[in-house]
DNA sequence: TGAATATACTTGTTGATGCAAGTATATTTC
DNA sequence: GAAATATACTTGCATCAACAAGTATATTCA
């Protein structure tokens, strides 16, 4: 029994990786286009304020998966491009909350069209019983690592 | 007919983004532990040396779909661990040929191993059939978006 | 109540990326 | 053969990420 040798282009891990790039390029190629100074990682933030507005560092951390100082750099440019506010919490004075601003908040319809046409680009020609596949594969895979 | 509510959650972009993450950074670690000073990104580029030793970094680009500027800094990295050699072509000056290190070709089986466990580990429970469909469509989207 | 612990967030360091612009060397073209 | 163009690579700048360590505030508990 031949040992089977290794093939980069074959794996799993470098076919998400390069997917998963380049969507995140074509994304932030498309939001630039379209004049928004916003990145892929800002959107998700965004994303998640759309759904409720005013959520702390941490939530939008656990929400995103990703970790706290992600979030904290990432709410840092985001406050720069003016998109959102930082607002200490009264009460609790660890906790800041997270606010969109005016600017942010009418964003919200434009960069979700953009989001949606990326991923219209993205599954173009594809069976849709097969992307289902695919999703469901992914997820499993999350389920695997974290 | 009710306009269909974005949820980051449920895209594709947003699976694939965190998959490949996850991946990414489960096999850092995987190096880390066994005491391989390599990242994933440099591990792509070990890859392409283990097919073919001595490439041009315009190759390796190439090759990894990525541009110049990273592979350069890339290179700049790997040499600082002693992992390849950047040596200047005579007969065309603009040239740079990489070539492993001992150091450096030492590394493969057991760079191998650990990225193949990293694959077990992601595609653990999941349907060999359902894993292939996946890979297709993968393949599919980076057709699509590139 | 005071010390230990937990929580929320920030900062430092290193590595990576995209894009634009720069340098050096080769090749083409007139 | 000189000017224009192409090629291979590097550098600058801004953003993002992982990890470790730090700060400030709350909570627990003895």
């Amino acid at each position: 029994m031949a040992k089977e040798k290794y093939l980069l282009d074959d794996s799993l891990g470098y076919k998400l990786f390069h997917a998963s790039r380049l969507m995140s390029n074509r994304l932030n190629k498309n939001f630039r286009d379209a004049g928004f100074d916003v990145t892929y990682e800002q959107w998700q933030i965004l994303s998640r304020l759309y759904e409720k507005d005013g959520q702390t560092q941490n939530q939008l951390a656990t929400k995103n998966e990703r970790d706290q100082p992600s979030v904290s750099r990432l709410v840092d440019n985001m406050i720069k491009r003016g998109l959102v506010a930082r607002i200490s919490n009264k009460a609790d004075k660890r906790i800041n909350l997270i606010y969109l601003t005016d600017k942010g908040r009418e964003m919200e319809n434009s960069l979700t069209a953009l989001a949606l046409k990326t991923i219209e680009d993205a599954s173009d020609s594809i069976d849709s019983k097969e992307l289902e596949i695919c999703l469901r594969v992914l997820d499993q895979v999350r389920e695997n690592l974290k």
